[in-house]
DNA sequence: TGCCCCTGCCTAATAGTTTTAGGCAAATCT
DNA sequence: AGATTTGCCTAAAACTATTAGGCAGGGGCA
């Protein structure tokens, strides 16, 4: 009786803003349904199960994350390029901390291949045209960025830096300074030594 | 009957051990029973709750690469040091990926300060004293590398990295030899801009 | 050696989550 | 309106977490 209107969209959607609420790990459909005022089984017709809901939303905040970064790359070069990217990352992991957690779930090759974590590593790449980078460095250097991107926010997100002076945002800008500063002169290759 | 000699100490480890065969978020108060072959409820005398176990997990992996770090560092300085304390947190991650993953779980603030995570900062801020860095920018600077180190070594544990040349290994001694550099040439605080 | 007591592991019970199978009624189509 | 689809429900089984209380094994003591 009195249908909700249930679809993998709208619970999906819920899901991403439960987990913001109360932590990724604690989105259950059980919670779920309870959010929605109807019975637990109800879900499954929408969703396979648990992991096929966490991996929905795993796949809309890679989206969302996607094209904030799509945004903020039109127009910007060089380090502006690269402090956008940076920031538009950052201020997601703040703003949805559920949902950016969620963007770091496993996800099997297939689905990530079909995700929008390849538009990530080509933005990336486009942001890189700004500097001055040969083929492989190139691929070093996406890795390096995203590296820096994922483990500084979630260190901060953690509370990793958390009661310790200076703040975390004078760091980031630094972090971010730095970054440029070394894709403007990226070292070459080590030459072979021998042993 | 038949008293298995339970302890806080033995489960841990035992847990520690079932993190790294099925994943931390699999170590659950039931699957440890089983594998000391004892009903669930014993373990209560051992251990608070799942939480309490998991915190356990994590301060042990948190002390273990300490220790690692600890040695890596002894008699190193300068860029042989930076590679050896890097080494050591994606070799722990490799060998040990469910201790690594208990290690990033968030712990309440005075669990952490009394936590081994001190010494890895003191460790890092030791070994930035081979480059040359005033006082603020030492702390910036070792949060860049905690991030750089945590945010490589948990890409590339959940495949962020897969099936894309060039392999992974040729990326981290760059991105290592990049660190140096930076480190080196590590850019002043930009001067105030007016507006 | 025998007794006592403590502690360790047990049984029992409650509660929450996940998942499947099958039913009834509301919405939709003809 | 009648037929069909489909959405949400009830029921049930399995697993996990947690608490309360019981029994017996092993160490300490005489």
């Amino acid at each position: 009786m009195a249908r909700v209107g249930l679809t993998a969209e709208r619970l999906t959607r819920a899901g991403a803003e439960l987990a913001d609420e109360v932590g990724f790990d604690q989105v259950t459909v059980s919670a779920l349904a309870r959010r929605f005022d109807v019975k637990v089984a109800s879900l499954y017709s929408h969703v396979r199960n648990s992991q096929d809901l966490k991996t929905r939303i795993a796949l809309l905040a890679l989206a969302e994350m996607a094209d904030r970064a799509a945004d903020a790359l039109a127009g910007r070069s060089g380090k502006e390029a690269l402090a956008a990217l940076a920031n538009v990352y950052r201020d997601y992991a703040r703003e949805h901390p559920g949902r950016y957690a969620a963007a770091q779930l496993r996800l099997d090759p297939q689905t990530a291949a079909a995700s929008a974590g390849v538009r990530h590593a080509r933005m990336t790449r486009a942001l890189l045209r700004g500097y001055d980078l040969t083929e492989p460095d190139q691929t070093h250097a996406v890795r390096l960025l995203g590296s820096v991107f994922h483990g500084y926010v979630s260190l901060e997100l953690g509370g990793g830096f958390s009661h310790s002076a200076p703040d975390t945002d004078e760091t980031w800008v630094r972090v971010i300074d730095a970054l440029d500063t070394l894709l403007r002169n990226w070292p070459p290759p080590p030459t072979e030594t021998q042993g």
